[in-house]
DNA sequence: TTATTGAGTGAGTAATCACTTACAAATGTA
DNA sequence: TACATTTGTAAGTGATTACTCACTCAATAA
């Protein structure tokens, strides 16, 4: 990636993120990041080539999270981790985060290969602590995850205060 | 409302939802309702306003839902109200609160009066029941209701089996 | 030196955007 | 009946959209 292209990269996320991708016009995109609109078009092909390497990169990071809490062999740290899991987004990664929330109620949810294996691999750990319905737990566990990151990512307070509650209605003190 | 209105109405609030505000245009939503575009703009002055009509009639109805569960006595069922709320939305609302999902990430995040009402009187019910952190406890199911009413809402598996895992949880069997 | 190539530009393109305007049809109301 | 108001339409408006095209420039290689 040239300085300019990255320049194109950073100033599309930010404005597909906070504006949402249909109200980001590839001008404004250029302005932003210094650069002549063509030279979009000559790097990403279009509009939607550029969404698409910013959803790449981003979900790449992503899955490598799912998988390492997913290869964690004690169940009971496994649901940990995954509760956990909201509470450390590092602040850089929220336009990311941001931009990912918004694209699940337009266009296709992407439901990656990693976040699969994630699941099963949650329901894999509730039966091992015979839980009554483990595939429902995993799936709760997901919900809860995607209600306290969007708390997290829209409200700027202090998160911390919702883990302790978390963990104690998972035995996880 | 005459009926052409009320057509789009009904144009706009299914369009807006399912492929969002920015991407439907005001010539789709007229073809939809079978009306010529101009018609948008004499009932609704502009397309903002089309969109804060459609706003304010839905969550008119959802701050209903909000009181009434502030106004239960008992705080163990106020909690089980709240934590309900999500598996008793009604399918034909589906449309006005993926709407209002998707409007959470872009514009300004609509905190309405009777939301903070809602989470001061779950806060107090935490205090009742003797929880150690009330107003954590209130963000929290606040979360939950988001994540769970999300699952609900953008796939189409049945929700029921998470309820029985969350009652668990908050010990309301 | 000369040729080739990829990065970058800026002025275009047709299509579409939200919105307006002039006017006709329908509806009430005396 | 006559007239005023509301409901509705069709054909526009200028602005903006995503995208293209012809071009320059700098670096590298033969």
């Amino acid at each position: 990636m040239t300085e300019k292209q990255q320049n194109i990269f950073n100033a599309a996320l930010e404005l597909f993120s906070s504006e949402g991708v249909d109200a980001t016009s590839t001008s404004k995109i250029a302005k932003r990041a210094g650069v002549s609109e063509g030279l979009i078009f000559r790097h990403f092909k279009n509009k939607e080539g550029l969404l698409q390497a910013i959803l790449e990169e981003g979900l790449n990071k992503g899955e490598a999270y799912f998988r390492e809490i997913a290869s964690e062999e004690n169940p009971k740290k496994r649901i940990l981790s995954a509760l956990q899991l909201p509470f450390s987004i590092s602040p850089n990664e929220y336009p990311f985060w941001r931009l990912f929330y918004t694209l699940k109620w337009q266009r296709c949810n992407i439901e990656t290969e990693g976040v699969m294996d994630f699941r099963t691999s949650l329901s894999d750990a509730f039966t091992q602590l015979k839980y009554t319905n483990p595939e429902a737990e995993a799936r709760l566990v997901e919900a809860i995850i995607d209600g306290v990151a969007t708390e997290i990512l829209i409200k700027n307070l202090d998160p911390q205060p919702l883990l302790q509650c978390l963990l104690d209605k998972y035995k996880l003190k």
